[in-house]
DNA sequence: TGAATATATAATAAAATACTTATATAATTA
DNA sequence: TAATTATATAAGTATTTTATTATATATTCA
């Protein structure tokens, strides 16, 4: 059973105001299930590197990614410490995996495996 | 338990940029157990008459909502055989109820009560 | 049928968002 | 330590969204 945690109309707006850009949302669902650099959205998205960077930047601000830094790339991930993850959380549960996009990369030899 | 019907990734996006906004949101709660008509929303959101139409507008245009018209009014409500009602109740059982604006218009008498 | 009321639409202006190009920062490695 | 690589940020521009003002449409009622 899912959990409905309460949350302020504002604040609900401004989350699903992020999520309703096609590539944000995508990144979120991916980050659903994995950890990923910037140059592999990159790559997955045909976005330029600051374009992505700046969605993710969005994403940041309001605390739903964070980022882990190691050598020279930064691992994106969901911030499952966030008030608003459950919420979140229940609406990329409706949304079809997106995690097909990193097998293609890991196919063509791109995919960043960590450590 | 929830019925979690998985949706496209864009028409996601759509419907959450759509209720990405503080008062189309707001709205869609209070629709989600009434039917008002649009000068009680122009009242409850102290909005301007064109605005409010013009976001009920993008709410019918993917159907989200649907309209009723009895004499001058024209009474809006959530359209439950949408494909994607289901996605969005789930989202709006997160937020907390609105109702309490529309007790507010009846107190000052400036409900449209119906028939 | 004409006036009044509720709502919609069109045109425009203002504000917010997203993308591009250029540059900065931080880590790595030769 | 200089060159390279990954990422971030800033500035400018283009695009999209929202609100405003003016006007049109539809219904009711005198």
């Amino acid at each position: 059973m899912d959990v409905k945690v309460q949350i302020e109309m504002e604040k609900a707006a401004q989350i699903l105001k992020l999520l309703g850009d096609k590539t944000r949302l995508s990144m979120m669902k991916l980050l659903q299930n994995n950890e990923c650099c910037v140059c592999e959205l990159v790559e997955i998205y045909k976005a330029s590197q600051p374009a992505i960077s700046q969605h993710l930047r969005k994403l940041r601000d309001i605390e739903l990614v964070k980022e882990r830094r190691q050598g020279h790339w930064i691992f994106y991930s969901l911030n499952k410490e966030n008030s608003y993850y459950q919420f979140v959380l229940n609406i990329l549960e409706s949304l079809p995996s997106e995690d097909g996009r990193l097998n293609e990369l890991e196919k063509q030899g791109l995919r960043i495996s960590c450590c």
